[in-house]
DNA sequence: GAATTTACATGATACTGATCATATAAAGAG
DNA sequence: CTCTTTATATGATCAGTATCATGTAAATTC
C-alpha cells in the first residue's frame, strides 16, 4: 500500500541508518537487503523504490556511517578544548565503542570490506577519510600545517588500528591492554 | 584417482597457502571452496577430505598467514639490528605491500572480518596477535618491558590503521601521503 | 601380483540472496 | 468525490554455494 510522501522519506531515512548499523554489524556481506527492510518493517520488494541496487544502499550508507562518526571530531573539540585529541582517543579506544561496531568508526568496521569493494562505496570512504583527517588536523599538535597534518594521519591510523586489534582478540584482558597502549601513545609527549 | 601420500600432503598445503592468499585478496566471503580447489587444480568435492569444513578451513588458513607475516619481525632484526622496528615500517608500510594483501598482514586484510569470525578463527588470530606483539616488544623502544610493550602495541597499530587507510582511499596521492606520514611517526623521536 | 584402501571426480541437494513482475490500497490531484 | 499515481506487498526467478553420496582408479599392503 502507498504511503504519505513525508512517511515515503521517513522511510528511506530508517533504512539507511538501519543498512549503516547492520552493516557495521555484521559487514557488507553479512547483512542481505531483506534484513534491513526486516529490521525496518518492511517487506524486501519495496527495497527497489528507495535504491537501485544493494551496491547502492551499501554506499550511501558507508556516506552516512562517515558523517555520523566524523561528528566526533567536532564534539570532541567541543568538550574538551585544551586537549581534545585526547578527548577523541578516549571515547574512540573506550569499551563501549569496541563492543558497539554498529554506531561506530565505519574505518575499523568496515575497512578491508571496503577495500575490496567497487565503485561509490570507494569513493564515499575516500571522501569520509579525507574529511576525517582535515578534521583531525585542525586539532593535532604541530607548528606548521604539514606537520600537524602528518600527525593527525598518525593519530588516526594508531586509533583505527587500535580498535581492530581489541576487537579481534578473544581476550578481554589482552583487549582491553591493546586500548590502554594506544590512549598512552596518544598522550602528549611531555619529555 | 587416489594420489601418494606424499602428493597429499603437497595437495593439502597448497589448499591451505592459496586459502590464506585468496582470503585475504577476496575476503572470507569472497572465496568459495570451489575458487580454493579450482585454483589449486582440484574439484570441489575432494576438500573435504581434507577439512572438516570452511570454517575450518579459515581457521587454519589465517594461522598460516599469521606465521608468514610474523616472521617479517625476525628478518627486520636480522636485516638492520641497529633500527629493526623501521625497517618493519618500511616494509610493512610500502606500496608494494599496500597492492598485495594476499601476501600481507592478515589483520589490515581481514581484520574486521575475524571480528565477525566465530570460533577456531579469533582464536587464531589471538594467537596471531599476541605472538606479533611478542616480537615487536623485543624491538621496540623504552626501559623497562612494561614500557617497551606498551610502545611495540601502538606501533602495531599504527602500522595496521595506517595500511588499511592507505588501501581504503581511491586516490594514490592521499594513500602515499598516509603511508608516508605513519613512517614518519615511527622514525625515533629525537627530541 | 592380488586385495584393499582411499584421494579425488562427478553429480546431486538444499539453501540463501539479489533482483524483478505484478498486484493493491492508499495518497494526492483535479 | 473521482481519477490517477505510486509505495509497498507478494511471489517468482535465477544464480551462487556449502555440503554430501557415490563412483573410480591409483597407491599401499600383504
Amino acid at each position: 500500500m502507498r504511503v504519505s510522501r513525508e512517511q515515503m522519506a521517513e522511510n528511506r531515512e530508517r533504512i539507511l541508518e538501519t543498512a549503516a548499523t547492520l552493516f557495521r554489524e555484521r559487514g557488507f556481506d553479512g547483512v542481505g537487503v531483506a534484513d534491513v527492510m526486516k529490521a525496518v518493517g518492511l517487506t524486501h520488494g519495496g527495497f527497489y523504490g528507495h535504491f537501485t541496487s544493494k551496491d547502492d544502499l551499501a554506499a550511501q550508507a558507508l556516506g552516512r556511517a562517515f558523517a555520523n562518526a566524523n561528528r566526533w571530531t567536532s564534539e570532541a573539540k567541543a568538550a574538551d578544548p585544551q586537549a581534545p585529541l585526547q578527548a577523541i582517543a578516549s571515547r574512540y579506544l573506550s569499551p563501549s565503542h569496541r563492543d558497539d561496531p554498529g554506531h561506530g568508526c565505519p574505518v575499523a568496521a568496515l575497512g578491508c570490506d571496503v577495500v575490496r569493494q567497487g565503485g561509490a562505496s570507494r569513493l564515499a570512504a575516500t571522501e569520509g577519510v579525507r574529511t576525517a583527517i582535515g578534521g583531525m588536523s585542525a586539532i593535532a599538535p604541530g607548528e606548521t600545517e604539514e606537520e600537524r597534518r602528518a600527525s593527525a594521519i598518525a593519530s588516526y591510523a594508531t586509533l583505527v588500528g587500535a580498535l581492530v586489534l581489541s576487537r579481534m582478540v578473544d581476550d578481554e584482558a589482552l583487549s582491553d591492554e591493546i586500548l590502554a597502549a594506544a590512549r598512552a601513545a596518544l598522550e602528549p609527549t611531555q619529555q
